[in-house]
DNA sequence: CATGAATGAGCGTTCATTCAT
DNA sequence: GATGAATGAACGCTCATTCAT
């Protein structure tokens, strides 16, 4: 389990202050360092070492921003999740047709995973710690999307019970997910072709149930 | 944390003298104590003294079995994907109609997500490593759903082009993943139904590019 | 942890612009805010971030005062020392008979054990340091009050052998300390008891060696 | 606070065993090792860093050993407690005259201090830890001798009330505490005469109250 | 073959202290 | 003169792994 970092996670250090930062830059530059460690090799195979040594500073600030490795890991998911629902708040107009809002949804999902991978791979990638506070922390950001498909479902067809639309939200996730790990490792593909996957494969069992569509 | 007694799981060692064990049968209960503390812990929080003292051998016993920490786990997920694979080709017929095929398939997953909780969380849980060989064997064997689900699709839809097969083999994987996840946290519902929301998503979706079904 | 008022250690900072508090009112409020500390967690427990957080206060303030930790351990200790060497000097009046200027040391000493509870802590209880420094001079201000009984004893035994007087005085301190200690775990019983207790052990040994008396 | 033992402190590797050695041996050797560090240095400030390189161990066997800093700690604290025990049951003859029981407990402890001397710093020195499960178990150790002599006394004098049997009994233990400590720093003088001035202070007084003496 | 004993490297964390602003 | 930011060194502890017996 080699610690130094690889050709393809070292962050890019050009032009990274060193000496004195005023906290709040400080905080990015640490976060994104630890973004690209964290994506690269997973929580546990991730040291406080690497993380200091790709910032270029020594381990007290990293604790002095963070207080430990949970919390600057948390951190790391938490810029990334609002990164997302910022973008998926900011593509789905509800006043438009439900299906439209999937689509839009899933487009800006995808969006998400063609210009934040680092972020991507924190989020729903392999790497997650298993247990402690840590973990239930990454569990639940991880599976905010599926409660935001829910959601969506649920003012689509209002009449279909919750339990139902939990189950389809859930399945969306999933789909979401593993498309994605799909598409990262065949890149040979646009973005509007997966959307026009994802959509051909489930929209017409969702279809049955939203009313008036 | 003694395992649950099962056909896979559970040798008869009756009879046999202390701390002489056939190999074969040593091996079966080394993977099974594995079993049971990666599928709780993860790959990074289980040590080989867990392992070790739970199976009540020495550490050196568990190298000379399985060579490495690598080893040990790698070999508890191929046994966990054998049993899923006989399970799946057990189930599913291949001169029934395509529709029925999947449906089976579906059952199946689910039935080994009901009876092997420990299995199906050392493939499909959190908790995998992320780096390094063990983490590559781990992601293959995980995605060798996928394959299986491209595998039946090519087969239900000869002339759909190959690419939009895979893409839709890893989306049905991804939906059992998710859809298990969450049926293991919301156990107040059947198998039956459970498959019956997989199907409800996605067959009418595929049931466009199946001929003659 | 704000400490109990008190004479010796609550300056009056009412009036006086937060930051810019005078030199000497700072480091009776520093040492205040120490005194807590060290007597409640020791020497090596304690830290300087506790020290400066508890008194509001960021480290480079207390660096700037004292110099160092051990600079203002020692600072501490020298001022309950101090207080305590005042009381008793208060106490013992050189011209009344020995036997009473013994008894009314003593109560001095319990006395200041019941007002000065994080004083006498941080003189005579566990959680001194150990080697360096700051050791040496903590041993030599708690030793102190043998010096000042042996004193006591050479005024009143003025025949009796050094060695002799040397040992009884340590002797003295030794009962002293003991007894606080039994006291601190054993509060059920008033100072005047404690003294007479002491008084009961010690006085007929000494006695003999007090010509006139 | 420099790590590396002292001309003083420096334990005696002369052959010491390396390689593989048997459980007990290489408790004992770690014991008398980390007695001489505890000794010298306080609990604080003696690391294991520097207990396993004293001991010319790695780290690891001293936790194989004793499990915690503390453990090992208290493992000597206890060694050390059953030696002086041990000569004190040894010395005292519960059919003999009380006084002369006394004399005899005295004389075996001021033996101990001169046959022990790491043994009693670490019992009775400064240098102890100010909280947790290792300052509880120091402190029982440390006044064990307070109940021992309160034992004594009870004995001598059934019908002086418990109270100030204890409060005679820790009296006593401060005694031979603080008489040690001058002893070490005065050591021209016999454990003959320690004797005598221990005895001469506080047998007048004790005398008062064992009937029949 | 199995074991008891050991290792080297690393981890997350914290400390006393300093310096540029 | 006070502060926010940083440092270097250490600490207690655990791990995967190996080897002599």
């Amino acid at each position: 389990m080699p610690s130094a970092p690889g050709p393809l996670t070292a962050p890019d250090l050009s032009g990274l202050p060193n000496g004195r930062v005023p906290r709040a830059l400080r905080e990015q530059q640490l976060l994104d360092t630890a973004l690209s460690l964290f994506a690269a090799r997973g929580y546990e195979a991730t040291s406080i070492v690497d993380i200091a040594a790709a910032a270029a500073v020594t381990r007290p600030v990293v604790y002095r921003h963070f207080g430990s490795k949970e919390g600057i890991y948390l951190a790391c998911l938490r810029r990334a999740r609002a990164e997302l629902d910022a973008r998926l708040a900011a593509a789905v107009d509800p006043d438009r047709p439900h299906g439209e809002q999937l689509r839009a949804g899933i487009d800006a999902y995808f969006r998400f995973v063609e210009d934040h991978h680092r972020e991507w791979d924190v989020l729903f990638g392999v790497g997650m710690p298993a247990d402690g506070p840590a973990a239930e922390g990454a569990i639940e950001l991880r599976h905010r999307t599926s409660a935001l498909l829910t959601g969506l479902l649920r003012r689509a067809a209002p009449d279909v019970e919750e339990q139902r639309l939990e189950v389809f939200g859930s399945a969306l996730n999933g789909m979401g997910v593993e498309l994605s790990r799909w598409w990262r490792t065949h890149p040979g593909i646009t973005r509007e072709q997966m959307v026009e996957h994802y959509f051909a494969l489930c929209w017409e069992g969702l279809h049955a149930y939203v009313p008036g569509e």
